[in-house]
RNA sequence: GGAAAGGUGACUGAGUGGCUUAAGGUGCUGGACUGCUAAUCCGGUGUGGGACUUGUCCCACCGAGGGUUCGAAUCCCUCCCUUUCCGCCA
């Protein structure tokens, strides 16, 4: 959420900004439904510091023993009055809420500017395309060669879209959680959480997925809950309507499954694990200071690569333009891993700097230098999310004979196994 | 699911209709005292919003939302959460 008076104050970069992203947001609108609130505020104000004054002054009369009736019948109407101008106050200020809710981040200043992906510049790459001298194979035809998974069984269950790992394939999504929470605890820093898999309604909009983007999620609506499209949700609404008193940045990890509709893809990267509803993902989260937040979140999208390069991965960097971001996101760098099958780049990675906006939404504060409260930053990205990871380690370790060769980082977590044959 | 007791500033804990402007204590912090530490003494310590003459004034907030009243932390209603007991259960 932006600060209201920091649109006020700026309306027009507020308004470029939004040109910027391609979003529709009506300043104006805005600014006259603030000034519409302000006013009645202060009519409110006015009639409540009004009786006020009288009620006092009626406590005081009872008090010396002289009979206040007259004034109080003065009075009585005014309870009504300012009820009623409560009434519009809470009208007026649960549409202002609404309206901000719907408002995207403003991007940071170096954001690239560009209309969508085709503008995202390509920041760092690592390692080689592998070269081979046959033709490699997807990595459906691989997993279902090798009894990794079972796609049909999971969609006669649940529906297309949910995976049904068996055997070496289900030990290796356990693996490859192990490997990337042990590296984030022991290596980088983090602690690690194991939250709730469901949220209501009020983390759900702390971190930005309420109230624009509910089809995308599951819900189950008997209990006001949704399950988590990601562990970002739960993990930084930890500390939603808290000062944090602690040190920061407080770095946290969380594996947790992932639930998302994918509602306006359809028909888009449906074969094998390309694009499914559920997910095992490991994320990472901090909270840091306004100051230190550019830093730490270069240093979280380090840490989100130091998995891909222990597993010996070819990967790159891309940053988000200003037309591409995602709503909540300041700042973003996708990772993306390459499919040689696919013959195409993977996301498996987006790394966020949100700056105070989830703050102000979930209302998670600190006290700074000056002992004043003030919004944290917070930061996100996975760490990293598994299907594509696993398409990858397929597609790029397969050898001519339909075997592959696990990364040797998973030797330890595969119990020793250095090949899926 | 049933029953009971609870929910008050960072923590503890008083407060059952009007000097509550939330007591007292702990913690934090500034100062005094001190060879150092400790102890002691004195002062300061919530959040959000509004107004303008930017220094003050005003409004709201005691789990959430309603209600009664001139006036609610306090009385009434609904809901949420915590703890304990019972039931059921991995």
């Amino acid at each position: 959420m932006l600060d209201i008076r920091f649109i006020r104050e700026n309306a027009e970069a507020v308004k470029a900004a939004m040109i910027n992203r391609n979003a529709d947001v009506d300043v104006v609108a805005l600014l006259a439904l603030d000034c519409r609130r302000r006013t009645l505020v202060s009519d409110v104000e006015e009639l409540k510091a009004e009786r006020n004054k009288i009620s006092k002054s009626i406590g005081l009369m009872v008090k010396e023993g002289r009979d206040p009736e007259e004034i109080k019948t003065q009075v009585r109407g005014m309870g009504d009055k300012i009820s009623a101008f409560d009434e519009k106050l809470r009208e007026v200020d649960a549409t202002l809420r609404d309206a901000l809710l719907y408002i995207p981040n403003l991007p940071s200043d170096t954001t690239p500017i560009g209309k969508d992906e085709n503008d995202n510049p390509v920041v760092r790459s690592w390692s080689e395309k592998v070269e081979f001298d046959f033709e490699p194979k997807p990595h459906w035809d691989l997993g279902k060669a090798l009894n990794l998974f079972d796609l049909e069984r999971g969609a006669k269950i649940a529906g297309s879209g949910f995976p049904l790992f068996t055997g070496r394939g289900a030990k290796l999504e356990r693996a490859l959680i192990q490997f990337m929470l042990d590296l984030h605890t022991e290596k980088h820093g983090y602690t690690e959480i194991a939250p709730p898999f469901m949220c209501n309604d009020t983390a759900m909009t702390g971190t930005g997925q309420l109230p624009k983007f509910a089809e995308d999620m599951y819900a189950v609506p008997i209990d006001g809950l949704y399950p988590i499209p990601t562990a970002e949700v739960p993990v930084t609404n930890m500390y939603g309507n808290e000062i944090l008193s602690q040190k920061l940045p407080i770095c946290y990890t969380a594996y947790t499954p992932c639930f998302r509709r994918e509602a306006g893809s359809a028909g888009k990267d449906t074969r094998g694990l390309l694009r499914v509803h559920q997910f095992d993902k490991v994320e990472m989260v901090k909270f840091t200071t306004p100051e230190a937040s550019a830093e730490e979140h270069e240093k979280l999208t380090l840490d989100a690569e130091r998995v891909l390069q222990k597993l010996d991965l070819h990967y790159r960097v891309i940053e988000l333009c200003t037309g591409d971001l995602g709503f909540s996101a300041a700042k973003c760098y996708d990772i993306e891993l390459w499919a040689p099958a696919q013959d195409k780049w993977l996301e498996v990675s987006s790394c966020s700097n949100f700056n105070d906006y989830q703050a102000r939404r979930a209302n998670i504060r600190y006290r700074n230098e000056d002992g004043k409260t003030a919004f944290v930053h917070t930061i996100n990205g996975s760490g990293v999310a598994l299907p594509r990871l696993v398409i990858a380690i397929l597609e790029n370790n397969q050898n001519a004979d339909g075997s592959i060769d696990l990364p040797e980082a998973l030797w330890p977590y595969m119990g020793g196994l250095q090949k899926l044959a």
